[in-house]
DNA sequence: CTCATGTGTTGATCGAAATCAAGGCGCTCG
DNA sequence: CGAGCGCCTTGATTTCGATCAACACATGAG
């Protein structure tokens, strides 16, 4: 299933954020045995707790990472789109996927074995740097996610989740959900049934969803919701109520 | 306030997972410029936002990372003792802390100035290596706090919190709260109320809290209670009530 | 076409945890 | 000492989100 990389691919790839800064030459030297893969949805890219070999780059499409419990269920951990690169670190430490990786829709991903990233990196140790850097930014979002999870309200992610869609700084703005309502509500650690009230309740600031169509009145408000501390909040939507 | 590293400094430092597995001069190399603090409970080590330029190695004592929300509440992300190591990402990053370090209990800390760790790097890659899975297993912690931020109920990330403390494998134990019930409830994010009656429902399967002092008498059911998925659980806990 | 399946919404109900409130206990500091 | 202040617990109440259930709707397969 696994390929060469095409012309597209390495348009996405060498603009991808782990390797701003790095010369082409030493790009070129990392990608090439790199191999990308065509995937329907829910395959499976990666499997939790298999030795991890390889790191990946999304080129397009979507891709879940998720942990199942013991019991059965899963949790979603993140959710990676184009330009977006997963198990850096874990490839390096020769150790185990934290999650399985699983494609939602249609989509492709490239893959770069461990080892000879390994051996890049003892000839040009700015590789590293750059490494690190791309790591940094996943604990910055799962730091974010813990923040939310301990500190806001299932509407207030919500409402952050939809500001950070949006492009727009202020006012009104229209945007398109990227993904199944059942992912959204998994990402943001609620049911489908409470994300679903969850939109119902941001009608009374403005916020109008129609399948994945999204127009939202005032972000500004939005912002504010997610931003407010809980009292804050439950007296604001009371009062709309 | 800061100084040079004592001998015993050293001891630590030198035992540190980040460390584990570099030749000894290179250790010493790194860690040349190193200062370490002394502190009282309370004080911060680093502030939210500031420019990240050191990285932290705990020699002694607590120390709580927290973010502030807008709204002035504070949300707790991870609690480190001697030996972890804290902001080595984002140091290299040039980037800014995502959250304050504050000293819980009187400690001791080193702190080692990133750009010369940078430097440090580009003689000799392996540091690089070392770093990259010193971050990577920060990560795997806050992959495993939202899992069970979003996967377990309060009780079970109790009972997970007093498993993860005992040594024994199984049968009978008995555990130190390595601080207070209040950072613990942060940490696991619960409100002290809701922790306090989480302990109590532990009572019901053995388990005895009496200020910081911890008797189980079997881990095992500990390990399973947290294991099990919410509707088993509440099957498990209604039962014995 | 019809049927099955999966998505999404809404309603009713329940349970978990937060909140509000009060009180006990063990500190330290005057 | 005694007063005051955190820490911690317990009780009463409220709120949020999960769960259970029913149904509308779209899609795709036979």
């Amino acid at each position: 299933m696994s390929s060469r990389l095409t012309a597209g691919d390495l348009q996405i790839i060498t603009r991808v954020a782990v390797f701003r800064g790095l010369k082409a030459e030493t790009v070129e030297h990392i990608i090439a045995p790199a191999t990308a893969s065509m995937l329907r949805p829910h395959e499976w890219i990666v499997r939790q707790d298999d030795p991890a070999t390889s790191f990946f780059i999304v080129i397009d499409g979507w891709v879940k990472l998720y942990r199942s419990t013991p019991s059965g269920d899963e949790t979603v951990i993140e959710i990676m789109t184009k330009g977006d690169t997963f198990a850096e670190a874990v490839a390096f430490t020769g150790g185990r996927y934290l999650w399985t990786a699983e494609s939602v829709s249609d989509a492709r991903v490239a893959r770069i074995p461990a080892d000879h990233l390994v051996r890049c990196i003892r000839g040009s140790p700015d590789i590293a740097l750059a490494m690190i850097a791309s790591v940094s930014t996943h604990v910055h979002h799962l730091v974010q996610q813990v923040e939310q999870l301990k500190a806001q309200s299932g509407v207030q992610r919500v409402a952050e989740f939809l500001a950070s869609l949006a492009v727009a700084e202020q006012g009104h703005c229209a945007l398109a959900l990227p993904y199944d309502k059942i992912l959204i509500a998994g990402r943001l650690g609620l049911t489908p049934e409470s994300l679903s009230r969850a939109f119902a309740r941001l009608r009374s600031i403005g916020v109008v969803v129609d399948a994945s169509h999204v127009v939202v009145s005032d972000i500004a408000k939005l912002r504010a919701l997610a931003a407010d501390d809980r009292s804050a909040v439950r007296g604001t939507l009371r009062s709309v109520r």
